[in-house]
DNA sequence: GCATACGGAGTACCA
DNA sequence: ACTGGTACTCCGTATGCG
């Protein structure tokens, strides 16, 4: 019979030499059912070395080996462009295939082997064109001895599944958890904290709190969580930070009890898997946590930043601070208010899922990754699986990833601004300049003509400087897939054109195109990471090198043409701005260069500092564009960044330095008098490595290990807020983490001398501030360190 | 003995 | 755990002045 089902997942079902494939998913009438492959034979590559004769090594291979092989056949690939003859091995017993592989490469006329390392899921999705997320049709058996799993209908693939066009997505039956956790010696540990609430929001609109009401005893809560989750049968669960702590909490707590977790699909408990990830086998697990990358504009990467950051909610909340759980839950007052918070996370994950699930969903189809994976895996590994596709697609050998030497290499280009106010600046922008590059110059591991080495028929492409070649034809898989890639995005975005913006064709639509983007944007980078299978510097060193060259031609029309460029970096001129002029050049640039050059942003006025990747601008719509300044830092306090910005409004739109002044003395006055919440004088910094780690003594390393101290842990990664107080000598000897602090011992002064003076003087320097003015601003301040100072 | 200079560590940003 | 270019703060020691 015939199947027709959306998959959702993927796992490889390992019973001592036998290995099934076991796809879970959707069927066309909303079953979840389970898809058995039993067919699936692992191989590998062994390449042959130069001039060795392919029969004669195989008869060999065969001969030690044979036992071990189901198959050994002669194939023609090419590996890094290079026609290879190669050995495609398949073995008898899919687990034992790294080592034979391993052997093989001893073996007289064997270079190397390739392959081995792609696991069996990637490996079975890969070859037959298989989507996660996306529609398929398969022949199938209905399974009468049905394993013990918890779907409507398991089934035996009787041919690989074929994938079909639909793009729609089935109901998805999803469910959101937060937790909160007892502990009064910091960090929560499984062995000794009980779980105080686990509160649920499902997409049958049911809100559920399990809670232990009676005291420490929690065994109740899981046994609740375990039923609630067995009988909603989700088919992803999301939270935020599953993946680094909860899960594993949760499996600990459950077996400190004598329970077990073993509430997913194959009646199982969650478990580690590939890319640090928790899998759980049949049901997406979607930690929130792991999007924190596609919005860096979050500085401080929290569910509620995060939801707030969405749009999930818009009122800002009380936050109860996870170190004062044990507070809120004791007092009998306070401990609704811990409980509604808890209840409130719930519904904050399960609304920012919502607005988050397009587009992993999209990502995952692009990248051939899991969903539960897609996530977790970093950018390089996202655009890796890609390529892989793409590369398969045109024979090439997956290279193994090796240890290879890092080198750095010269990068864009970055003018110098002309510093102080401009009227009416146009930006002149390079569209997705270092995919189109490689397109226009074939740039790919596959292109590339090492030194000494003939020049193909076709001519080759020499990047300027550095002068590496690369053929000019035909082109490389990088080409090909970045070309798709950008005529995709350009397709979508045309079809959203005619769309609804509140429709779900457009919804889905738009974050197909985003994770387009990303992949696209992350080809350059992924060319020159050390960490990449197919990494040639040189790919990424003339990538950069016809950047350079590019970004200096269009200068050099701009100013053959009179016009002047106050500024540029990277793909981007910023120009005196005559619309006529400016739109001869654009069409000039784009001939000569042979590159897509648009206007974009076209500024009323805009302000320069004398240093690089730092401006504000004031856009025609009135609103400001603040780039790389305070205001945009996570890591100054709330109150310097909030005075900027104020100042810089003042300086763009009244042009009145006075004005600003005033409102720097206003602040600062109400500084003295600790007038402004405790929230403004909170600076957040990233922890790069754990706090005993670190060789020198700073504030926000001083501040985590004070947390350390009452057991709070804290690990590379993690975000540290701390005040500084009051007091004598360094300042990493007088801060304090916010949530120990009362804003009565913050000493005001460090905050107006070293945080607010400093980005406001940042912008007021370049400005006619007049002696009266600076005097005034002396005598209120008094001792203080003035603006005087910095002028 | 003290203030200042300066390189390095550390962090975060822009493209 | 995708790249290089850049700015900036704070630490900690070297340096120079009186």
């Amino acid at each position: 019979m015939k199947l027709v089902f959306w998959l959702l997942d993927i796992n490889p079902k390992i019973d001592g030499k036998s290995v099934e494939l076991w796809l879970w998913g959707i069927d066309s009438d909303g079953k979840r059912v389970l898809v058995v492959e039993r067919n699936f034979v692992a191989y590998f590559y062994a390449l042959l070395a130069g001039g060795v004769d392919a029969s004669k090594v195989t008869e060999n291979i065969m001969n030690d080996y044979g036992s071990s092989i189901a198959s050994a056949e002669i194939v023609e690939r090419r590996f890094f462009g290079k026609p290879v003859t190669a050995i495609k091995v398949s073995c008898r017993v899919a687990t034992e295939t790294g080592e034979i592989a391993e052997r093989l490469r001893s073996v007289q006329g064997v270079a190397d082997c390739l392959e081995d390392d792609i696991r069996a899921a990637m490996r079975y999705l890969l070859d037959n064109n298989l989507s996660p997320c996306g529609w398929h049709e398969c022949h199938v058996e209905s399974e009468d001895k049905t394993p013990e799993v918890r779907v409507n209908k398991v089934y035996v693939a009787k041919s690989p599944p074929k994938r079909l066009e639909n793009v729609a997505v089935p109901d998805l039956r999803v469910m959101a958890f937060s937790t909160i956790y007892y502990s009064r010696e910091g960090t929560p540990k499984s062995d000794r904290n009980p779980v105080l609430l686990l509160s649920t929001v499902d997409s049958n609109g049911e809100e559920k709190q399990l809670t232990a009401e009676t005291g420490p005893d929690d065994k109740p809560v899981i046994e609740a969580f375990i039923q609630y989750v067995t009988e909603f049968d989700p088919d992803i669960i999301v939270s935020f930070g599953a993946n680094s702590v909860h899960w594993t909490y949760l499996r600990g707590r459950s077996h400190t009890l004598g329970l077990h977790l073993d509430f997913d699909r194959a009646k199982l408990e969650p478990h580690t898997s590939m890319y640090g990830h928790v899998s759980l086998t049949g049901i997406v697990n979607l930690d929130l946590s792991d999007f924190m990358d596609v919005f860096p504009e979050v500085k401080v990467q929290t569910l509620w930043n995060l939801a707030y950051h969405l749009g999930v909610y818009k009122e800002r909340q009380t936050i109860v601070e996870d170190v004062l759980f044990a507070d809120y839950w004791d007092d009998i007052e306070k401990r609704d208010e811990l409980k509604s918070f808890g209840l409130d996370s719930a519904r904050k994950v399960y609304g920012s899922a919502v607005l988050l699930l397009d587009f992993a969903t999209q990502l995952s189809g692009l990248t051939m990754l899991p969903l539960d994976q897609v996530l977790t895996a970093a950018t390089g590994f996202r655009i890796e699986w890609f390529l892989i596709k793409q590369a398969q697609k045109d024979g090439e050998l997956i290279p193994r990833r090796t240890e290879q030497i890092y080198a750095p290499y010269a990068g864009g280009l970055v003018l110098s601004p002309k510093p102080g106010l401009h009227e009416n600046i146009a930006v002149l922008d390079f569209k997705s300049m270092y995919p189109n590059l490689m397109i226009t110059y074939n740039l790919s591991p596959d292109t590339y003509i090492e030194p000494g080495r003939p020049e193909p028929p076709s001519g080759v492409y020499v990047a300027p400087e550095v002068g590496h070649r690369f053929r000019k034809s035909p082109p490389g898989f990088y080409k090909e897939a970045l070309t798709y890639l950008i005529n995709v995005r350009s397709e979508i975005r045309q079809e959203m054109s005619s769309l609804n913006p509140k429709s779900v064709e457009f919804r889905m639509l738009d974050a197909r195109q985003k994770a387009v983007k990303i992949i696209t944007n992350a080809a350059y980078g992924y060319a020159g990471w050390v960490g990449a299978r197919w990494y040639i510097k040189p790919v990424a060193e003339a990538a950069s090198a016809w950047g350079r060259y590019t970004i200096q031609k269009a200068m050099d029309m701009a100013k053959e043409a009179g016009v002047e460029v106050v500024y540029g970096d990277t793909d981007s001129l910023f120009i005196q701005y005559r619309e006529a002029q400016a739109h001869a050049l654009q069409e000039n640039v784009k001939h000569q260069l042979k590159l897509d050059v648009e206007i974009g942003e076209v500024y009323q006025r805009i302000f320069f500092t004398e240093a690089k990747k730092r401006y504000a601008g004031l856009r025609a719509d009135g609103s400001l564009d603040i780039v790389g300044l305070e205001v945009i830092r996570g890591d100054w306090a709330e109150v310097a960044k909030r005075v900027q910005q104020h100042i810089l409004e003042i300086i763009l739109k009244d042009q009145s330095p006075k004005k600003a002044i005033d409102y720097v003395r206003q602040t600062v006055a109400d500084l003295k008098h600790r007038k402004l919440p405790f929230s403004d004088f909170v600076i957040w910094k990233t922890l790069t490595k754990s706090p005993e780690d670190y060789a020198i003594k700073a504030p926000h390393v001083q501040a985590a290990k004070m947390l350390k101290e009452k057991g709070w842990r804290l690990r590379g990664g993690d975000k540290v807020g701390y005040v500084v107080l009051s007091g004598k000598g360094r300042l990493y000897s007088r801060v304090k983490p916010h949530v120990f602090a009362d804003i009565k011992d913050v000493d005001v002064d460090y905050y107006i001398s070293n945080q607010v003076l400093p980005a406001a003087a940042r912008i007021l320097l370049f400005f006619n501030v007049t002696k009266g003015q600076l005097e005034k601003q002396t005598a209120e301040t008094k001792e203080n360190r003035s603006l005087m100072d910095y002028v």
